[in-house]
DNA sequence: ATTTAGCACTCTACTATACTGAGTGCTAAA
DNA sequence: TTTAGCACTCAGTATAGTAGAGTGCTAAAT
């Protein structure tokens, strides 16, 4: 095997446990990793300036990058990937960690406290944010749209939510509407909006309005005004997501600047994008994890998020997450993002 | 009258008007005053040399200080105070900002978005962080509490709340409980409880559950551990109030450091400490202002915290506040946060 | 008696300089 | 392919010097 094999095909196994112990390492000090040190830590029998080539290697493949000229490696996005793809050993619970999650989440609460409980629990055991969506029973999906013109300036808006429930609302507009205009405004609002949560579809009204005021033709935007207005009675202020712990966040020096800081809080209570996120999550099995820049939104390109949905009887009913800093110790926190999905499943199944 | 006139008893014109001046340009610059601008400023025609000296009797009564020794002169707490109760001279309201609330407040929103709004205006008209309670209304008051014994380890409570409102609960317990048994229990709850919102008095519980573990006899714990079963169910993870822009605060120098921001969001998000605060001031008629340490709470230290309490019908309904660092424009936020109250108010009234 | 000018003094903030230690990359030998 | 050796880079820290802002005090002026 000559070395540009190496390069060009997977990395060797020795540079792979390199790369392993350097990823451990720097999650338990949060320090670069010098060759030497690294070459004692290996316990591989080889010298500083041979760990020097094979870090050289990983750096160019974009595994591993230097702060500096003169600062030992840290691990990139691509490495922190790699490790928690295939070198990861996830630790194993103890029975104190199951017996209190158990303890918190079967214990004294309702089922929307459970919510809160398990969030708490998150971010209690990780020393990071905890994030729980609700249980998608306490939300609202909206199948369909449908206006009735009636006299006076006024439509009744039918709404079909969840499997089969109705909802009238009764909305006043600036004029008279034809019942075609309706049906069009109705077939416009349900391509935008259909399948989604009520207050995400308003969010995306909203959005909708900003957007296009006037490249839309004034029909589209008497519909969305009307959307508007029926949705708007829908934001009952109940949240989407509860998160605890945002706070701890701050303790993490990665994270300690104020800019990074407020974009993340920004985030967090904006929930949109958050939401976006986790909406992605619910459809696949088990964990799930975005490491830096993965996730896609600028606010938490320094973080990782580590995600599970949780579900009662197979039936998927929401997610839940930690969010902390990229170097965050995935062993530790993946068992315990799974552990609290399946008794949040199971509480819930209890208390129905 | 003699210089010593004037240090023991108030202060003479001179000095409160450059008092005045200097804690308004404080209030805009955020810099320590030197003698040389505030005798500028003062527009009095008099020397650097003078203005020395009025400070130094200043300094000496507690109303300004230096940072250091070269630094010019910063106000203080009692500072801020004198200046807020006897030198304030309010902004009178632009028509825009009138309309604007107006505008927010009465369009397109339900009862709970108002809460939301109003608390969005608060912060966004100030750049600082809005605070709203929710109105009295959506809270459940605890009058009283009684328990009746059911068969099979069972209990069932019934909770007297707000006027005439009966609510009804059935626990389960460890072991039977003799009616005389329930009667102290209910009546150790009802001295605990009665009178309070359902959310602090569970909270009040759950202080007490920890708090005396060990020093209470048997009954009393029993009567805190059935409390404390009967309102878990309350909880129904409703906030008490609904902060928009804590985020706002990382922006001002005086509370970036982020040690202090980490108390000011826990504080928040804990809640406890700020509803006391806040329910001091729905009792008050009235605009309340809560200058730095005056609060008494510690994450409150560099704060002040404007508040006012809003009614519907002459009935106290809920208090709103903006929370931003001591060194505040008091003369802007002032009227934004009477005119808020006064309108969310009228909405409340509209919306019924 | 009050105000003012003048002056010595203090303290922060900034800049320049030098030094140390950690760690690298490269080269040539093993 | 690995290693030793060496020159080099860079962050971090300590030191010293300087400029600027502003004070307090004293003695003179009003």
């Amino acid at each position: 095997m000559t070395r540009n094999d190496d390069l060009n095909s997977s990395l060797n196994v020795r540079a792979q446990h390199l790369l392993k112990v350097l990823v451990q390492s720097y999650i338990t000090d949060g320090q670069p990793m010098g060759s030497r040190n690294l070459a004692k830590m290996s316990e591989l029998d080889i010298s500083p300036a041979t760990v020097r080539n094979v870090m050289a290697d990983l750096e160019e493949m974009g595994f591993v990058e230097a702060p500096h000229t003169s600062a030992g490696r840290v691990p990139t996005t691509k490495g922190y990937r790699l490790f928690v793809d295939t070198m990861l050993k996830v630790q194993p619970l103890t029975n104190d960690l199951v017996t209190r999650v158990t303890k918190d989440l079967t214990s004294n609460l309702s089922s929307n406290g459970l919510v809160e409980s398990a969030s708490g629990l998150l971010s209690g055991l990780t020393s990071m944010a905890g994030v729980v969506t609700l249980p998608k029973h306490d939300r609202v999906e909206l199948r369909q749209i449908e206006f009735l013109p009636l006299s006076d300036h006024r439509v009744l808006a039918i709404l079909i939510v969840n499997q089969k429930e109705v909802q009238n609302r009764i909305i006043h507009t600036d004029r008279e509407y034809s019942p075609s205009e309706l049906e069009q405004a109705a077939n416009y609002l349900n391509e935008l909006c259909a399948g989604q949560d009520l207050v995400m579809a308003r969010q995306k009204i909203l959005q909708e309005l900003d957007h296009v005021r006037e490249n839309m033709n004034e029909l589209m935007r008497s519909a969305v005004e009307m959307g508007e207005k029926v949705f708007s009675d829908t934001t009952k202020g109940e949240p989407d997501y509860v998160v605890v712990g945002q706070t701890n966040l701050m303790e993490y020096e990665e994270l300690s600047d104020i800019y990074k800081l407020r974009g993340l809080f920004d985030a967090f209570s904006q929930k949109r994008e958050f939401l976006n996120l986790l909406d992605r999550c619910i459809c696949a099995e088990g964990i799930q994890i975005f490491i830096g820049q993965e996730s896609g939104y600028k606010a938490l390109d320094d973080c990782s998020v580590v995600t599970s949905p949780y579900a009662v009887d197979d039936e998927i009913m929401g997610v839940l997450a930690v969010v902390g800093p990229t170097r965050m110790s995935y062993e530790r926190v993946i068992p315990i993002v799974d552990l609290t999905a399946k008794l949040l499943g199971e509480a819930l199944h209890d208390r129905k």
